[in-house]
RNA sequence: GCCGGUGUGGCGGAAUGGUAGACGCAGCGGAUUCAAAAUCCGCCGAGGUAACCCCUCGUGAAGGUUCGAGUCCUUUCACCGGCACCA
């Protein structure tokens, strides 16, 4: 990491008022004011309404980045002009502090995961500080406390009792490098979402959460997140996946011993007459038995299992299958025989693990049968068409309408959505099976063979089976002594950890190894914030005052796991107990940031390779070193591995905290991803030393007044109004834009020194949220009274906001030709009369009378010639 | 492939269906200065015009609705993001 550079210049020349800008002190010493005042700490008190402001918490990787700075000044904003408004605010910070990088530093560098991780905590907090913002630290946790963890341990243990966990053996992705199990959203491209490795399958005994029971009631409630991005809300509709089918059995001809049906699921039970033939998953309990008996089935699946989920094999991998030569019955012909394949393409968690193949109308079944040979028979056509050799699979919209040549139930001309639930009736109607509800949300896999994780609290007894710890023994705490120099869990190999009395019997058993998926500390962690210290994962006094969240603060990337995680813990604490049922939703409204971008700088070698070089290194394009020209690659998420970092520390450093608030905010709407350039920061750096200065002159001006008060002081509630009203609505960038804009006014006007000073109070109020160090300076240059931080948000005075006069532009035929200025309550009459007299209105009409007029009181008029 | 989103000056972006380009950056000109930095003032979509005026064009492209469209509708292109052998 480079060094902070030497300042070009912003705040220190030239600049000879007594008092110059100088962040440094500025904000060291408004940070020690609030420290002191504690205006940051939340209180619980009835006379006031509360707002709860929460953004994502840090892993704590030691460094903070502008990705952090963005995150937590949006935050900042809107907890600050809650905390003006009158509400107690809650905006506490704290640490997602277990998961693998810590054991991975500790692999390699042979340290303790735990001492890692808390002088990470240290540093980050060390840099996070100096940002100023409004957080209340008293609250801080960190996931890896046992005070954290005890109290997720009797969570899980109230969640086991009231049947929400349960374990079972389930195929796994087992990731090789980190010897662990990802859940299936772990999984991206195939390959471990930490390690990148390629991920395998595997049979393990897991623990599961279930959350597909609430497939449904998470799917019913996503309507009623009013506040949440509709993006956000439409990926967990996705994710959650609700499928409307029939699931019925094929009766088996000469099935293996106990085995005499295969049940299906089919979303599209109207092509049952197009079926050539049945697949089943390489883990289907038939091909597990087949497997077990025929050395060439378990070749096959053996085959399945290695290709795994990796992207290209999916993707290179032709549709294969292994015919079992056994043979189903179709259910409305008992003497048509289907033949049965194992096909790597089904999964088991899926459905039933079995589909009917119909190649005429599906591109996979389809490629399958061509590859088999198996028939390929059309149900439907499209309308007007006659039946005829497909060289493709026919794959309509649902919605549209097609004509049917095999169908068997409803009319001939339906759409699809019509002709499954005709052919799901007939069906039900005549016994073969029925139309059911699908999600494809499956349950969460928690166990984790990995050290740093909260341990899972029960315990396993030779003559209890698998019982939950007592609750008086938590937390379960996991041993210091461990080493990481091989892969795999050391909680399995620790000596002695896992021996443990049983908690029903007494007698010796042993503990449970695996550790929870990290997603589990940040599923309630909103939650144990109303109470961090508390001895029962939650107290019911606060919870009821605080949840849920008003507004939560975080990355897109969180849209569908952590936000669905939480959403069904919310539900499951309301469950055991934990939560309120007004608290069934978490977060009552959500934003998501977008990302801090950088240019990419780089040269390449004569092969081509490209060097990457920081933002430091280079000057107008060039490098600074020697001069070469550098290749520029716009808008690039921050990225260590391409250099286009810019380290905040740095930035405070240069320019101060203000700037670097002010300057993520100031350039893009807050959704949108915001470019870091080093000319925007040094115009935001050089903006608020011009506020300083402003502020500096007027505060040693004499109280006169002038002509120009009223017309300040206009400009000063407009700028009340507007910036209030942008703040409310996310529109930070446009907030920062009338604060530029009043403080241009201010800059310019002659009103008297009363005025003025009025004005540059109302400047430090607004722009208090955004830059808090700079506002309390300027409101105590000012005399403002105590902190700008506590002060009353100000109200604009609606009488001030009316102009006595409007400017109306005029138009012809649409186009703007002119414009006149009239008294705001004229008549449209009047303004007419006015309109018809103007030149550039009598130029255009050239004689001849306006077919039409439109007035729009206080807006336009236009003219139809 | 499906589902979203976004396309506006040199750049980031602003515009309840009502003056397109607020505000900022970059650039240009000027004041100040011995000079520079800093600061202040002004200009800054394209074209036409000697020029103020004024005119023409202009919000990815093509249509449409409307007195009036960046905004609404249809078609289309490009880019970005998410999802996927999901039965």
């Amino acid at each position: 990491m480079t060094a902070p550079g030497p300042l070009p210049g912003v705040f220190i020349q030239g600049y000879d008022h007594m008092s110059r800008y100088d962040a440094s002190e500025i904000e060291h010493k408004w940070q020690a004011a609030w420290e002191e005042a504690g205006i940051f700490r939340a209180t619980r008190t009835a006379d006031k309404p509360k707002y709860y402001v929460l953004e994502m918490f840090p892993y704590p990787s030691g460094r903070i980045h502008m990705g952090h700075v963005r995150n937590y000044t949006l935050g900042d904003v809107v907890a600050r002009h809650k905390i003006a408004s009158g509400y107690n605010v809650l905006h506490p910070m704290g640490w997602d502090a277990f998961g693998m990088p810590a054991e991975n530093a500790a692999m390699a560098s042979g340290g303790h995961p735990a001492t890692w991780t808390y002088q990470n905590i240290a540093d980050m907090k060390a840099q996070m500080k100096p940002l100023g913002w409004s957080l209340d630290w008293s609250r801080e946790l960190a996931t890896c406390d046992p005070e954290y963890y005890g109290q997720q341990q009797a969570l899980f243990i109230d969640m086991l009792n009231a049947g929400l966990v349960y374990r079972k053996n389930a195929v796994v992705n087992w990731d090789p490098v980190d010897m662990t199990v990802l859940a299936n959203e772990q999984v991206i491209d195939g390959k471990g979402w930490r390690s990148g490795a390629d991920v395998e399958r595997r049979e393990l005994t897991q623990w599961f959460f279930k959350i597909s029971e609430f497939a449904g009631e998470l799917l019913e409630a996503i309507d009623g997140l009013d506040d949440w991005p509709s993006k956000v809300k439409l990926m967990q509709q996705n994710w959650i996946g609700k499928s409307r089918g029939l699931q019925f059995s094929f009766g088996m001809v000469d099935g293996p011993e106990g085995i005499d049906h295969v049940e299906v699921y089919t979303t599209r039970p109207d092509t049952l007459l197009g079926a050539s033939f049945v697949g089943i998953s390489p883990d289907h309990p038939l091909a597990k038995r087949l497997e077990a008996q025929n050395p060439e089935v378990a070749a096959f699946v053996a085959e399945c299992r290695k290709g795994g989920t990796t992207e290209e094999a999916l993707e290179k991998a032709e549709k294969r299958g292994f015919d079992t030569g056994l043979k189903v019955r179709h259910p409305f012909d008992t003497s048509w025989e289907l033949p049965v394949y194992i096909a790597n393409f089904i999964l088991m968690d899926y459905g039933t693990g079995a589909i009917f193949g119909c190649p005429a109308h599906d591109q996979r079944d389809f490629e399958f049968a061509t590859k088999y040979s198996l028939p390929i028979t059309p149900v439907f056509v499209a309308e007007g068409t006659d039946e005829a050799a497909l060289t493709e699979a026919y794959v309509p919209m649902k919605s549209e309408t097609v004509r049917y040549i095999r169908g068997f139930a409803g009319g001939e001309m339906l759409n699809g959505t019509e002709a499954v639930e005709e052919a799901i009736r007939f069906c039900e109607n005549n016994g073969v099976g029925q139309g059911v509800t699908k999600y494809r949300l499956r349950d969460w896999g928690l166990s984790r063979q990995r050290y740093w994780g909260c341990p899972i609290p029960v315990v396993h007894c030779d003559d209890c089976g698998t019982v939950p710890e007592k609750k008086e023994n938590l937390p379960v705490r996991l041993p210091d002594d461990v080493t990481f120099d091989i892969p795999g869990n050391p909680l399995d190999r620790h000596p002695t950890w896992r021996d443990c009395a049983c908690p029903h019997c007494g007698k010796p058993a042993r503990r449970e190894t695996d550790t929870m998926d990290t997603f589990v500390d940040s599923s309630w962690y909103y939650a144990r914030f109303t109470a961090p210290r508390a001895e029962t994962p939650t107290v019911a006094a606060e919870v009821d005052y605080w949840m849920g969240v008003d507004q939560y603060v975080g990355g897109i990337e969180h849209a569908i796991l952590h936000l669905l995680y939480s959403r069904f813990f919310a539900r499951a604490m309301q469950i055991t107990g934990h939560l309120p049922v007004k608290a069934i939703e978490p977060f009552k409204a959500l934003f998501t940031q977008g990302m801090v971008t950088h240019e990419i700088y780089l040269t390449r070698a004569a092969d081509g390779r490209a060097t990457y070089h920081f933002p430091e290194e280079v000057e107008g394009g060039l490098l600074k070193a020697t001069g070469e020209k550098v290749e520029i690659i716009p808008s690039a998420k921050m990225s260590k591995s391409k250099k286009n970092v810019v380290d905040p520390l740095n930035i405070v450093a240069s320019y101060g905290a203000d700037t670097a608030r002010w300057f993520v905010l100031s350039d893009s709407p807050p959704e949108r991803d915001v470019e870091w350039t080093a000319s925007g920061a040094e115009a935001t750096a050089r903006h608020l030393s011009r506020v300083h200065r402003i502020a500096t002159d007027i505060a040693a001006m004499d109280n006169g007044t002038s002509a120009e008060d009223q017309d300040l002081l206009r400009a000063m509630h407009r700028a009340i109004d507007d910036v209030s009203k942008a703040i409310e609505s996310f529109g930070f960038n446009a907030a920062i834009a009338k604060l530029y804009g009043f403080t241009n006014a201010l800059q310019k006007t002659n009103a008297g020194g009363a005025a003025r000073k009025e004005a540059t109070r109302a400047l430090a109020q607004l722009m208090s949220p955004f830059t808090p160090h700079l506002a309390e300076e300027i409101w105590s240059m000012l005399g403002g009274e105590g902190l700008v931080s506590a002060a009353a948000w100000p109200k604009a005075d609606p009488a001030m906001l009316v102009e006595d006069s409007v400017t109306l532009p005029i138009q012809i035929n649409g186009k703007r030709r002119g414009e006149i200025t009239v008294g705001k309550d004229l008549s449209a009459a009047e303004v007419e009369k006015i309109v018809l007299a103007d030149d550039a209105v009598q130029r255009a009409l050239n004689g001849a009378a306006p077919k039409k007029i439109i007035v729009v009181p206080g807006r336009i008029v236009n003219l139809v010639i």
